[in-house]
DNA sequence: ATGAAAGCGCTAACAT
DNA sequence: ATGTTAGCGCTTTCAT
């Protein structure tokens, strides 16, 4: 394997000259001498070892996104956007699947410490713990201090987010639909108490209610765990139970799709028994049927312009005060007004 | 930063010593002497630098695999099988998606290069293009070279894949329930021409065809691009066209996706007009409706098993002759007997 | 069982 | 404009 000094070798010049033509130094090389050694380079096809350059530099090219899980949509069109930015940059970028469980988040935080990674972009919310957010921050401080820097696209470890929609807003408008639909009594697919998140959203739907006079009944919130097989227990539960809601909205788009297929297994008609909306309008969102009527959030754009930020504040940037980007409502099919009211809901009995 | 010489100091012995402890090292060291550095590492929250330790030993514990895009729910279920097995054994996986770019892809390459990594996953067939080949190949043979392992979870570059799944076997068990149900003429909704997966689909497509003395016919083939959005313009040109078959057959499960949709935005019906099966099983099939029928393959336990299998070699252990993964038939509800023959296809006309 | 010292391959002062 | 050299932080002979 060749190195930079066998590429010097071979152009006649010192490790240092070829060293500033191949490393983007601003200092000065004869256009002569860059040549021979871009020859040089090219003849060995040499590679420079970017461990030796860390170490020397101490910068890696190398940022991580830390993700719940990978599989899930809302995740992967996020890390895309992460990565797609970062491969405009030269960069590379590595995911980090924490499964929502506290040792293996603080495992990759470690990790990554090690590595001497540029960046982290955390883009879920974080774990509702005082002694694992110590222990997040301690970790995150010594990522700082080795000139690293964070970013957030979800608040995380009581850090605010940098890049950040509206849940406040985004509940509002699902809840805007359903009342204007005529609905009245609306319930709630709750995601993991653990999960800040799921805290937020929850809490944003009982505002949203409010500005209507209305509540959020113990009785109409289930749990749906913010996963497609939680939406669809959640399903059977409000099915079996005797939940007046005419209409739910769900914490997140997997558990709304699975909570909509529960339902329809059970017989009962999604939008005419039973009106549902999503949160985050992840990609399967219009190819499940109905296709689910939802809140839209820029995932995607979330990702890139995390990315952005993490790349400004590497330049040695200020850090800008919280990007806010505007969710809209994307209504398709899962929403329609309420059954009459002396009619029982379909397939309940 | 602390640094291993902090820690040696700390401890009061030398940094010779200390790494000994730290790295794993075979090499005796007396109790006592090990505790005291332990504790020195407690108290400075030291984390060795791997950048250094990569650049001692020649080893980063860092692997990629390599995706066309981690959207695809393809791809995502494969790379969480990598990282779940790379993380059991303290590795770090990145990922790299090519977009099925050639320039990307060896973009990529160069860069995994340059970062020493130990392994390099191939999680879909390459182009089928004779220099990119030769461009790829070239960049393996540095990356072997320096140590690194190479790992294909489908044909890739000429290389045969270590880890593989039968797709001939696969098309067969699809067609024959097809045959089973009564069908005669049975389309197919081909994959990217560029991709060598979408060629050995297609192959295996008439193979099994023929096994029943069953062709396809020209006229049948449609181009469902390995997407969603592919599947449902060929639905359209589907339904536009004059195409006898009752059935169709997708090079995947996003293009069998995508063709339903398409179907049903123009009103035919699936199954009773038209059955279709796709191939891959992921994750979504089951929760479209109707839910597809499709062949199923351990996407999951490919990342797994590609991962050990790059860890064994990394160890030393020569390469296995590749492992084939049982392929079977995930009947849902895409597929039925086909329409009686006098009547016309619904929705046509 | 411990330590001294020579790298690993690159960059960045500091000369010239 | 080019070269010399001292690190970057760790591992690993080779001594002791």
């Amino acid at each position: 394997v060749p190195s930079l000094q066998d590429v010097a070798a071979l152009a006649g010049v010192s490790s240092a000259t070829a060293s500033r033509v191949l490393s983007g130094s601003l200092h000065p090389v004869a256009a002569r001498t860059r040549q021979k050694v871009l020859d040089a380079t090219k003849a060995l096809d040499f590679e420079p070892n970017m461990l030796a350059r860390g170490l020397a530099r101490n910068r890696t090219q190398t940022v991580a996104v830390l993700v719940h899980d990978i599989m899930d949509e809302y995740f992967s069109e996020i890390a895309r956007g992460v990565e797609d930015e970062a491969y405009r940059h030269g960069f590379v970028a590595l995911t980090c699947n924490t499964d929502r469980d506290a040792d293996r988040e603080l495992y990759y935080l470690r990790k990554l410490r090690a590595m001497q990674i540029d960046a982290i972009l955390f883009t879920a919310g974080g774990l509702r713990d005082r002694t694992h957010r110590r222990d997040v921050n301690r970790q995150l401080a010594q990522i700082e201090a080795a000139g690293g820097v964070i970013v957030r696209l979800a608040p995380h470890a009581g850090g605010k987010p940098d890049i950040a929609y509206s849940n406040r807003r985004g509940l509002a408008l699902a809840v805007d639909h359903l009342v204007g639909l005529g609905h009245r009594t609306i319930g709630f697919l709750a995601g993991s108490r653990r999960i800040t998140t799921s805290a937020e959203r929850l809490a944003s739907m009982r505002l949203a209610l409010a500005s209507h006079g209305l509540e959020l009944a113990k009785t109409t919130i289930f749990d749906g765990d913010f996963s497609r097989a939680g939406g669809e227990q959640a399903a059977a539960k409000f099915v079996d139970s005797d939940c007046p809601a005419t209409a739910m909205v769900s914490a997140n788009d997997q558990a709304a799709i699975g909570f909509v297929r529960g339902l329809r297994a059970r017989h009962v008609v999604v939008p005419d028994d039973v009106s549902v909306v999503g949160f985050d309008d992840i990609a399967p969102c219009a190819y499940v049927e109905p296709p689910l009527t939802t809140v839209h959030v820029p995932l995607y754009e979330l990702g890139v312009h995390g990315m952005r930020l993490a790349f400004d504040l590497l330049a040695g940037k200020p850090r800008p005060k919280p990007h806010e980007f505007p969710v809209e409502l994307a209504i398709r099919s899962t929403t329609a007004p309420p059954p009459h009211r002396q009619h029982t809901r379909g397939g309940r009995s």
